[in-house]
DNA sequence: CGAGTTTAGTTGTGTATGCAACTATCATCC
DNA sequence: GGATGATAGTTGCATACACAACTAAACTCG
């Protein structure tokens, strides 16, 4: 069944798209030019900043970093080469392993974020008053809960 | 200057950023598993469909499609390859050259957009109402607009 | 005109990421 | 408790992209 998709949405989602991707390019080539990683390293130590123990098993911080399992066991070898976090395994589970932040992993983080802030105030909260804040974050939550129809059950 | 960023604004940029994601990653899913080809090549096509004479300059079409010009030389190489585009010498600027869709790619926009759009209207625009849906045209109409800080011109 | 500069596009190379296949461990059930 | 199946993570391989260096063709002045 084809469903509905009234002109006003489709702008609201062409704007979207394109708003999302001019700021993302531009808050990542200020990371760059400030010699800092990338939002990826930064979603994934953030992640760990805010979990119990700062520490995550593999694939629930591969969810809450939005990348596959193989992508996550990457962006963990290049944090562990960097000593920003370190792998532990799982006393209870010997498949398991945990991601550990680390003390530079926190000073990463502290790092990173006046630039990412500042991005994120310039290219983006600049353009927006309270109440659109409000319904921004509103309208978001629930499309940020999608479930994606079938062919993949990584989250289940 | 430190540029104030309040934190229903900070929440927004959140939920906005993790909802893209999550959507994209879910279309793009349903246009894999339709064998399709992913959305780089529906906004370029879809780019050439509009312009006068179904064709562009590459690098208006590298800006269009949200691509560097590098990224953008190996796409078309790959759209002309599929037949879906051609590559004509501008008769003006022997330098440049035009991306011209051919029918066969209007053909595959076609294919495309109905998955596109059942993606957009479960994913994202199913969860906005009319006014939400303008007010979201509205406000990334502006976001949208950015213009980044400095260390690239490509677009000037 | 001809040297120097700018612009359009391409190519070399590096990085980030996904999928599918693999290994190791755990869970189930007879 | 051993075979069967599920799960956690890793690895091989392919793809998509960016940046920087390159080539060729305009422009710009003298």
């Amino acid at each position: 069944m084809k469903p509905s998709l009234p002109e006003i949405h489709l702008e609201a989602w062409r704007r979207y798209y394109v708003a999302f991707w001019r700021v993302f390019a531009a808050i990542e080539g200020d990371l760059a030019a400030a010699k800092l990683p990338s939002l990826s390293w930064y979603d994934a130590l953030y992640e760990l900043y805010l979990a119990p123990d700062r520490r995550l098993r593999m694939s629930a911080l591969a969810r809450s970093a939005l990348l596959s399992r193989s992508g996550l066991t990457r962006l963990v070898d290049k944090l562990e080469h960097a000593r920003l976090i370190e792998r532990k395994a799982c006393p209870k589970d010997g498949r398991a392993h945990y991601a550990q932040l680390t003390d530079q992993g926190v000073e990463m983080l502290r790092k990173i974020w006046p630039v990412y802030r500042t991005g994120i105030a310039t290219y983006f909260a600049g353009h927006l008053n309270v109440s659109e804040a409000k319904m921004t974050a509103t309208i978001f939550a629930r499309v940020g809960a999608v479930r994606s129809i079938g062919h993949e059950d990584k989250s289940s």
